[in-house]
DNA sequence: GTAGTTTCTAAACCTAACTTTAGGTCAAGG
DNA sequence: CCTTGACCTAAAGTTAGGTTTAGAAACTAC
């Protein structure tokens, strides 16, 4: 059988470490597009163990699916990902690794300066400006605002 | 109308800027503990303000609600916490905050490695350490490994 | 004392990122 | 041919962190 024949999902499963249905999930989300044999079952290229690692990989950084799939979609469609290709694509994830980090610096600077005043709750605390908010997991509360000093 | 008797939870809504609905859950969650008016509806403590806001900023910091409620079990039971109290509590969360900062900064360290070398799915490469991940939101993929090299 | 606003509980619903289940099909070996 | 394991789809279940809904009871103001 030749290489042209590609792999089956529980072959790439293997490779990657993945779940197959974390991989038929990812497909419905638009990260991976197998094509389909005779009998109707997904076969897949080597390259995509590649962009599978790289879906994981920018998963640790905290990206989302859809921002997984907003990156990726710089990738050539046309031909296989050269390691130049997956070099760029790399560099982006940085600048996302990069602003994540950042913010999380500025809460712990603010936070510093909330341990020596000892508010933790003034509308003044530059903890409570919602623009600093690491929007860390989409859900958790709306908005945030202070309490009046207590005296 | 006294003091004592204490904010309902409309007032420490506005006062705090979450939902209702919201710290009704966080009752749930064991993160705070009003007690009731004769006609059966909550009521809560000026300090409830204080507490709920730490909640918000922890939160910020990527804790989960569990994690917080861990932090906050530090805070004394029997009174009122003082400034000092709360700056304590404020310095574990910033050993929390420390350790994800260090996280993300070892996996952008490990990144630039591969950008350079173009692997990104090696097993060798440092990004596929299951000991690294960051485990960012409790789901996702439970494991991470790699292929063996394409030749 | 009654209208209007809050609050109450319980249960259902929501998103993200998957897994599990149910019932059926495909592929490989003997 | 027949069995066994891998694969298929669709739908329901799971966890975190909440929100929404429904119907009832409790405050508040006039």
């Amino acid at each position: 059988m030749a290489v042209s024949e590609g792999l089956a999902i529980g072959a790439l499963a293997r490779r990657t470490g993945l779940a197959v249905s974390a991989i038929r999930y990812y497909e419905a989300q638009g990260l991976i597009s197998p094509w389909r044999n005779a009998g109707g079952q997904r076969r897949y290229q080597r390259a995509d163990i590649r962009r599978l690692s790289f879906v994981m990989i920018a998963q640790q950084f905290g990206l989302t699916l859809p921002e997984i799939r907003e990156v990726l979609s710089d990738l050539p469609g046309n031909r296989t990902p050269t390691p130049k290709d997956w070099k760029d694509i790399s560099i982006r994830l940085r600048t996302h690794l990069d602003q994540r980090i950042d913010t999380l610096m500025r809460l712990r600077d603010n936070l510093d300066g909330c341990i020596g005043c000892g508010c933790l709750s003034l509308p003044k605390c530059a903890l409570y400006n919602p623009d600093d908010r690491a929007k860390s997991h989409g859900s958790g509360p709306r908005y945030l605002m202070g309490d009046a000093p207590e005296g």
